[in-house]
DNA sequence: GCGGTGCCTTGATCTGCCTCATGACGATCA
DNA sequence: TGATCGTCATGAGGCAGATCAAGGCACCGC
């Protein structure tokens, strides 16, 4: 993800309040060294959500940005009459917050127990100005999230449904980690999110990602260990019919 | 769009290269001074394009970036089979060329008669370098772009045709501008991309923009004055169908 | 064990948009 | 003026995925 890496990522000692982080070389703390990331820390608190809990929701002044360290959220938004789309999940060292508003436009909601070190606005922006290359990082990462999202424009607004569950389930690979709420056999992808959440992420309906998933496994490409436990049997074909 | 301003557009004296540039004030020289953008625009080059011309194609490496002066771009990608998803229009002022990886993800074509500045990669990062406030101003348009792309996510993910065509009508008035290829009588859109420009933008084919355009017209929604201006006769209940 | 609950899977039918086909209209040019 | 071409509009029918409906399975409290 990094083009122009500033630093290489500061050892930390033992004793650390970050030493223990997981997501510290994937979050936005990868470009801090050890004095700043102390400083940096101390200047928000640590916040746990159970599975199903709210971060904020559409529509909330946006007062904090947030790192997630472990966990996985959702970030989605209603129509008046309830449809649901998804345009995100994050996974452990995702920042959460971007914006350029003062409202949030999506809701973020953690979908198993997470934690997320919080920020207020007003400190955060305050600690950035006094440390400048973290605007850099900040850009690389709105960067990387835009690109991401572009991706997902053409899996909506091109890709049938078989190469929308193809893709989800190579894109949940690339982003694989140990985080997401436990860990399968070697190999096997966790999937930490219901069917309900991949059909709204995915602009299908959860009796349509079923009947793929089950073609998929039908046609020998996964093997579902359970429901929330896949496996690459022919990963290359998964390829191949994610891209059409 | 600026949430934290740093300071005042500047005030350009006559004979300054970027006198006349109409685009100024929404683009990314906004934050620059005079001597600034002087130094800036002598950096880059201005290059032009006619309508269908292409300004990079996708997998092509990253070379420069850019700015829009004039005109109109279209954002777009294709499947392997002839499919293509449009990612976004560019309207003058806007940036093109946000991205961390070393190929451009998306072809970058002029759909009307358009000119840009162009600065390559290393120049414009050691610009940037020396002018660090331009880094805030970059993130600020980063992550304007990406609430749009996933504001696109809903549209794609969860409305209907009727209501994806009227979204798109809201959204090229709240882009209107007066470089996008001509003006209209007073209160019309000016629509400067094609039927199946719009339709590769709305992830619908072009027959049903067509028809969904043609009900708007018999609804007395708009009048259509020629296939590329539009005015609205009912804001308030296109407004509603947009959001379902 | 047993009934209840929530989520997932599978089957049958329906429908919104796509596909295919045709025609209208404007622009360009002989 | 008429021929050709490209874009847009409209009509008829088909299909991918939605909708409606039923059943399976794991988990939980009693």
């Amino acid at each position: 993800m990094e083009m122009r890496p500033i630093r290489a990522a500061a050892v930390l000692e033992a004793g650390h309040p970050c030493f223990d982080c997981a997501a510290r070389l994937q979050a936005i703390c990868y470009v801090l060294d050890g004095n700043e990331l102390r400083e940096f820390k101390s200047s928000g608190a640590t916040v746990a959500r159970a599975a199903g809990e709210n971060i904020f929701f559409e529509g909330d002044t946006a007062t904090h940005v947030y790192n997630l360290t472990s966990g996985v959220l959702r970030l989605s938004k209603l129509l008046p009459d309830g449809r649901r789309q998804i345009a995100g999940f994050l996974f452990p060292g995702d920042f959460l917050g971007i914006t350029m508003e003062d409202q949030h436009a999506f809701t973020a909601e953690a979908i198993v127990p997470s934690t997320l070190c919080q920020f207020s606005r007003a400190r955060f922006d305050a600690f950035v100005d006094t440390h400048p290359h973290l605007e850099r990082r900040l850009y690389a990462i709105a960067a990387h999230e835009l690109a991401a999202a572009r991706q997902q424009l053409v899996l909506l607004g091109r890709k049938t449904a078989a190469e929308r569950v193809a893709s989800f389930l190579l894109l949940l690979d690339a982003r694989r980690t140990s985080s997401s709420g436990g860990e399968g056999l070697e190999g096997d992808i966790i999937v930490p999110m219901s069917r309900s959440d991949i059909a709204d992420y995915l602009g299908l309906r959860i009796e349509t990602v079923s009947r793929e998933l089950s073609a998929l496994k039908a046609s020998r490409l996964i093997r579902l260990t359970t429901t929330q436990t896949i496996r690459f049997v022919n990963r290359a074909r998964l390829e191949q019919m994610a891209e059409g």
